[in-house]
DNA sequence: TCGATCACG
DNA sequence: ACGTACGTGATCGAG
């Protein structure tokens, strides 16, 4: 067997990465695509390979230029992005963390180093790969010298290999002659010259038939066509230039130390680190778990007997912390006692070496064992789990006081990471990998020991931030507020909602048939493709937009088309009536439970601005724009005996733009119960406040929605179907009468700039790594979410506060009425009919004085018999 | 699995 | 010159 080396070549694969994959920053703002992109591709062909030696090669001053003596390039050459820049030491950081030998010499290209040392060991008997994203290498391919051109597409990696074989089928010409072809057709990126009028075409054919560019000159006269003999010799010394230029050197002066090469166990405790701090979380599963020193699973134990648990629970009552988690594994006693829910242990953790795993059995059941635990939750000082909400239902005693849950704890830290489980806590927080193939009991005791160990490293960086507060006086409580919400759910009126959804769907059928004809053939109507081929095409419609993969048929080029073709309208129709019917109708039925109830979910740990969302079905985008859709809110009632009652948030982010701003105007209108769109039209057109019209109105509302947005005229002239002028003219106009405004605006964007985040109110961040990018789009949208974040951020908190405060008025009044649903400004009440005027008290109480801001907040109340009128 | 579309604040 | 409003989730078609 021939040894192999594996050669990379550095900067060209790093540059492929860049751009193959979509821009990618960990939480500290660092890009991490091209890395990301490199070690994939290095990945996939070590495993392929497994090589003995391995080399990566760069270039020392990127890019260069072959051959500066020759060169009379100016310098045309984009400067390398920013982004890219930055993640080259990174590389070869990560590089040299791995133990993989990189070599760089000053003045010579990485070309030549890979020339040079695969002539080196080709000579030793070696085979070769030289992994690059530049087909000027393809003239090193032999026998036993692979080019191996790796192709990232949608995020799967291709690589096209070339021995001289291959290099001869593809394009006529050897390897050697390869060279000479070059030198004729030039190469505009290389800045090498060639012969002017010969392309790729007529280079291939001259040196397929003279095989070297001084043979064909010596033949000029019979070269085809014409131009190219008139040329070879005109140009002859360029063409020379060229040969020299395009020849990659395989004789350069380096020192080339094998030994050096040779590849050992590149998943070392060093990379492991540097890969977490990039968090390439998929790539850690590559490392062996053995070599990252963890002593933990050693303490793991498996408790049956029961005077035993009685131990574990007495000790783990005197622990300062207690992590908890429960598991759909009993282990090896039958699943016969275990919960409906599928829970069968419960793992309990309060110490580095105490971590116990308890599996339901005969003499302690599921009940049983909740039960000790509920009891041990309310009472130590500090009871962990990561995703305390799941598990609250057990739980009965578990109080928000005492209670941590790591997983909300480290969305706080970083709310731009949309998923987290208990593995990316262990990793982040305490450096612990946590193997894919561990059984169920072991992983739930890491979980356990996850929420023991990190509840104190978490707690100390919530203080660091200024998020300590904000995590125990709002998340914490949240979170069992929202378990109550998502346990009470919504009662939902199963046949009429089917009533509701055969209407549609007998209209659908009618649409339908009437789009057919007037299109004259039958196709999908949902298939943008082919609508846009139908609209487009067929009927000859003029395109306004297009997107990636063809033309646009969004709702507003729609709307302008619809005036003057019929099927255009009722597309439209049908569009809606088949979102109404799917999304809804159909939609909803499905979460329909035995109670008659939707018991949706209300996510704690998603938005990048502390919102909450709602899955499972979403209860947030319940239709009420439209008329149609809004009948839908007639299915969403009361139980028996009850009524609701809605209350809403008037304009909140403008009231608290107008707070944190400090603007006079603004303020002063709010508290004068002035109405702030006429007002701001008044101001911003100069016009008499009685005499404003209803377009200006319209128009200065847009404004105000802009502002909240992180205004650009751009935006708002889309919005208002106006030049982009005169929306500059509005912006300027607003920001002349509310000066506070425009400064505070300003400050927010110079915050986050300097600091890496935006920060509510309440003190809760949002990082914007966009803000560093050198990428104009990037950046200006990295600055309308530096606006954007503290206004809409702290509304969700006030609006957190405001329902925690509720939950917690209703429960020790002993109420019977419930809170069921927030949708961002709103909350609904299903409150009994006795106690209507308590609720409103409460809910209007606790909304409206959920925090103390310079101008009054107002929540509207409304009561009726379902959610349609209660809005 | 991803992009387009559209429902909400 | 660039090419967009901020924040979500569900459904569908197409690769």
């Amino acid at each position: 067997m021939r040894d192999k080396i594996v050669l990379i070549d550095g900067h060209s694969i790093l540059n492929r990465a860049f751009y193959g994959v979509p821009d990618l920053t960990n939480s500290e703002g660092l890009h991490t695509n091209a890395v990301y992109g490199f070690l994939n591709i290095m990945f996939k062909i070590l495993d392929e390979e497994k090589p003995e030696y391995l080399t990566v090669t760069f270039d020392v001053h990127a890019p260069t230029f072959r051959h500066k003596m020759y060169a009379d390039y100016k310098g045309t050459r984009k400067p390398m992005a920013e982004e890219l820049r930055q993640q080259v030491p990174v590389i070869k950081e990560v590089l040299k963390a791995m133990d993989i030998e990189i070599i760089e010499k000053e003045g010579l290209e990485a070309d030549d180093l890979l020339g040079t040392i695969s002539h080196l060991c080709e000579e030793k008997g070696m085979d070769v790969s030289i992994i690059s994203g530049d087909r000027d290498t393809l003239q090193l391919a032999t026998e036993h010298v692979k080019i191996r051109i790796p192709k990232t597409k949608q995020g799967r990696t291709e690589v096209e290999d070339y021995n001289a074989s291959d290099v001869e089928e593809h394009y006529g010409v050897t390897p050697k002659e390869f060279i000479d072809v070059k030198a004729l057709m030039g190469d505009a990126s290389d800045n090498i010259p060639g012969v002017p009028g010969v392309g790729e075409k007529t280079a291939t054919k001259i040196i397929q038939q003279y095989k070297t560019i001084e043979n064909a000159y010596e033949h000029a006269d019979e070269l085809k066509p014409p131009r190219a003999s008139k040329n070879l010799k005109e140009y002859w010394e360029q063409a020379k230039m060229s040969k020299v230029l395009a020849t990659i050197d395989i004789h350069a002066d380096i020192d080339f130390d094998l030994e050096k090469a040779r590849h050992g166990n590149p998943y070392t405790s060093a990379a492991h680190e540097m890969f977490q701090k990039l968090q390439f979380k998929n790539m850690l599963s590559r490392f062996d778990v053995d070599t990252v020193s963890n002593d933990v699973e050693d303490s793991f134990r498996e408790v049956t007997d029961k005077q035993e648990i009685d131990a574990v629970f007495a000790e783990a009552e005197q622990a300062e912390c207690v992590g908890a988690a429960f598991s759909r594994d009993p282990g090896n006693v039958l699943p016969l006692f275990a919960h409906p829910s599928g829970y069968g242990r419960i793992s309990l953790a309060w110490g580095k070496d105490k971590i116990v795993s308890i599996p339901c059995d005969m003499d302690m059941d599921f009940g049983k064992l909740t039960e000790r635990l509920s009891c041990l939750a309310g009472k130590v000082k500090c009871f962990s789990m990561c995703g305390l909400k799941e598990f609250l239902a057990y739980l009965p005693e578990a109080d928000s006081g005492s209670s941590f849950d790591v997983i909300v704890a480290a969305y706080l830290l970083n709310p731009l990471k949309s998923d987290y489980n208990y593995e990316d806590v262990a990793r982040e927080q305490l450096g612990l990998l946590i193997d894919e193939k561990l059984d169920d009991t072991a992983k739930s005791c890491y979980e356990a020991y996850t929420a023991y160990a990190a509840a104190p490293l978490l707690e100390k960086k919530l203080q660091e931030t200024g998020m300590d507060r904000l995590f125990r006086e709002v998340e914490m409580p949240l979170v069992f507020t929202l378990y109550n919400m998502e346990q009470a759910g919504v009662q939902v009126e199963a046949e009429e909602l089917k009533a509701y959804g055969d209407q549609l769907g007998t209209r659908i059928v009618e649409l339908e048939k009437e789009i057919y004809d007037l299109a004259g053939e039958e196709f999908n109507i949902n298939s943008p493709k082919q609508l846009g081929v139908i609209l487009f095409e067929k009927l000859g419609m003029p395109h306004a937009k297009k997107t990636k993969t063809g033309y646009s048929t969004a709702a507003d080029v729609l709307d302008k088309l619809a005036p003057d073709y019929p099927i255009v309208a009722k597309i439209l129709e049908y569009r809606q009536l088949t979102k109404l019917k799917s999304t809804y109708a159909d939609g909803l039925a499905v979460f329909i439970g035995a109670d008659g109830r939707i018991h949706g979910k209300f996510n704690q740990t998603v938005t990048a601005t502390g919102r909450l969302s709602s899955t499972e079905p979403n209860l947030q985008n319940i239709p009420v724009r439209m008329e149609l859709g809004r009948l839908i809110r007639k299915v969403f009632v009361p139980k028996e005996g009850c009524v609701f009652v809605d209350a809403d948030y008037s304009q909140i982010e403008l009231r608290i733009l107008a707070h944190c701003s400090g603007d006079e105007q603004l303020i002063q209108a709010y508290r004068d119960a002035r109405d702030i769109h006429r007002m701001t039209a008044s101001q911003v057109f100069h016009t008499p406040f009685d005499e404003v019209t209803d377009l200006q109105r319209r128009n200065a509302k847009a404004v105000n929605f802009g502002i909240v947005y992180g205004i650009s005229s751009f935006g708002l002239s889309q919005d208002l179907s106006i030049t982009r002028k005169e929306a500059a003219q509005y912006i300027e106009h607003y920001f002349e009468t509310y000066p506070g405004i425009k400064k505070f605006l300003d400050d927010s964007v110079a915050h986050a700039k300097e600091n890496g985040y935006a920060v509510t109110l309440f003190g809760r961040r949002r990082p914007v790594p966009e803000l560093k990018s050198s990428n104009f789009m990037q950046r200006s949208f990295g600055e309308r979410v530096a606006m954007n974040a503290p206004i809409q951020g702290t509304a969700a908190d006030i609006i957190k506060i405001a329902m925690i405060g509720v939950d917690e008025e209703l429960r020790k009044r002993n109420m019977k009425s419930r809170l069921i649903l927030q949708v961002h400004d709103e909350l609904l009440i299903e409150a009994d009919e006795n106690e209507v005027e308590e609720v409103k008290e409460i809910l209007k109480d606790k909304m409206e004085h959920a925090a103390d801001l310079s101008v009054p907040l107002i929540a509207d109340m409304h009561t009726g018999k379902n959610w349609y009128e209660a809005k």
